[in-house]
DNA sequence: CTGAAAGCGCTTACAG
DNA sequence: CTGAAAGCGCTTACAG
């Protein structure tokens, strides 16, 4: 069995130093034509890769920014992952996506230096363990909470904004009877997005009825759960349902249907995110579009900023955008 | 700013030496209880987490398995790699997905030593890579074509055969002119499913007929183009459409219905995989159910017993199943 | 049970 | 322009 073919198996086929086949190799044009010339032959004889931990031990980069998650399922992650690789890639960075249940396996990797910087997402990490980060100076830019620090930055969506415009679009719509299926209390996002619900009835003069708010968690199956048990116990039914995002929208619409209303001819709906299979989606679904892909890329290039010391933690907030489709209909 | 905590730190904290602590930290038991207390409460203290390079380079081994992609668009893939996640981790292993467009990259990590294995796929790898990597002794396992050797396994589906009996079930159903949407010529399950296909026609002395072969690209927009292309020029019409995989049976659906026909009345619709965005399509489409998911899981733990030298490289084949919806009817 | 030493594969001042 | 040497942070025989 072949042993693995490190740089001194290329310095002793071409010659010279191991100092000047790492020079070669790199580019430090330092070195003579003729001597890298003839490392290179020597490299590509051997298909020699260099030991990327011998390098990155060394030199205390990796040129990898990572994304820790849970579960990559849901219809977002695609859209954001492969902005932030594409941009990552651009910028002379590998994106590494590290998908683990176990907090210890995603601290260790992060404090143990296995990217120069990450996305942050979700609520795995508590307070602690983001002091203990910033401690070891490890960039990182958030997209699901604001935070904002030296060494922290963060992209979000203005979902405070976009509720308030969204239920006021309703409003504008006719409907005064808007039921909220929330999300997760505590989540930024969802937090946020029950706001601006509450302050654009306030601003209409709408009373906020604890009956009209139902459970979504930001999942297809619970919003579905929750509205048709709504429906069925509820004799003051309201007009729209204001979902946290489009999961539960669907799930909200594929209840009404099950209890054999229509939408939007019995109730409208109105979704948050504009998440891709809404094409496969009918009746094609009105929903706040968040700029998925370009909060990827900005996300990533702050973090390579903040890696190069070339900027300080920031705090982006990036709009959302109507799209009118068939679930929303004028009321009376 | 801090510079991070090092072994030595640790060392100097609980007054022992460097490979005490290691030792201590390692839970290899010689280490006296009340040393290994003291060393275990100065890591605590420091926020002590060992650096992986370091470990690394001297173990020669990552604990890591590696997915590498072009793109995780596409409705499979989430199941496919969080069903790898999640087998790595009960392995002690983690999943690395490395998302990248550009092949050196991708041979730098691989060969750099960045994972302990991998789980291939797509032709990015060409033969003479698959060679350098075989001589550097790593292992993988190949999801989308049949390789056998000592340090590589595959695990692909019965491509063929469910190609085979898809085509048979919509002859039993009466039907005998049936286009078939084609994937990309040269990938496995395409070649195969195609093969397949014919392999049927034969068995019921069907003619297979030029004119009715589209192109798909196991896409949904490309088979769309070329199913509405068909539909506008073509007057010998088939009766059904078997489509290389769900999404180009998707488009081939829009196609239908957009050109004023009606699935399955007017034409029987049949795909390939059973992806999860199916349930969200109407009319629901009758399929070829792959277990992507047991795919993944199998894969996963067939590499982890060739890293660990419990076995050697094995062809697995997966079967898919018969899922029946509303897009087939019995002709006549 | 503990520690000094070697060494994994690199890069980078430094000397020549 | 080239090379000898140090050292990145670990683990692991080996000696005591």
């Amino acid at each position: 069995m072949n042993t693995r073919t490190t740089i001194r198996d290329v310095a002793k086929e071409a010659n010279v130093s191991i100092a000047t086949v790492s020079k070669a190799l790199n580019g430090v044009d330092v070195v003579k034509a003729s001597t890298k010339e003839k490392v290179l032959a020597a490299a590509k004889h051997l298909h020699y890769v260099p030991n990327l931990m011998g390098r990155e031990l060394k030199t205390n980069q990796t040129k990898r920014i990572g994304f820790y998650t849970t579960s990559i399922k849901g219809p977002y992650f695609s859209v954001l992952i492969e902005s932030i690789a594409r941009e990552a890639e651009k910028h002379g960075y590998a994106l590494n996506v590290f998908i683990s249940m176990e907090k210890e396996v995603v601290l260790t990797s992060i404090l143990g230096g296995a990217v120069d910087g990450f996305i942050g997402f979700e609520d795995m990490l508590d307070q602690e363990d983001l002091e203990t980060i910033r401690n070891e100076a490890i960039n990182a830019v958030f997209i699901d909470r604001n935070i904002q620090d030296h060494t922290f930055g963060s992209v979000v969506f203005n979902s405070n904004e976009s509720a308030e415009y969204a239920t006021s679009y309703l409003i504008a719509m006719g409907h005064r009877d808007i039921a909220f299926v929330k999300g997760f209390d505590g989540v930024f996002d969802s937090d946020e997005r029950f706001k601006g619900y509450q302050q654009a009835l306030k601003k209409a003069q709408i009373p906020l009825k604890a009956n009209y708010l139902l459970e979504g968690r930001f999942e297809e199956e619970c919003a579905y759960q929750s509205t048709k048990q709504f429906l069925h116990q509820q004799n003051d039914l309201p007009t729209a349902f204001l979902a946290g995002n489009d999961l539960s929208a669907i799930g909200v619409t594929k209840a009404i249907e099950q209890a054999g209303y229509h939408v939007p001819h019995d109730f409208s709906v109105v979704g948050f995110d504009g998440i891709e299979l809404l094409k496969y989606f009918r009746p094609s679904l009105t929903t706040i579009v968040n700029p998925i892909k370009e909060q990827g890329e900005l996300a990533t290039q702050h973090l390579i900023k903040l890696i190069n010391g070339e900027d300080k933690g920031k705090s982006f907030v990036l709009k959302g955008t109507l799209y009118e489709a068939e679930s929303v209909l004028q009321f009376k």
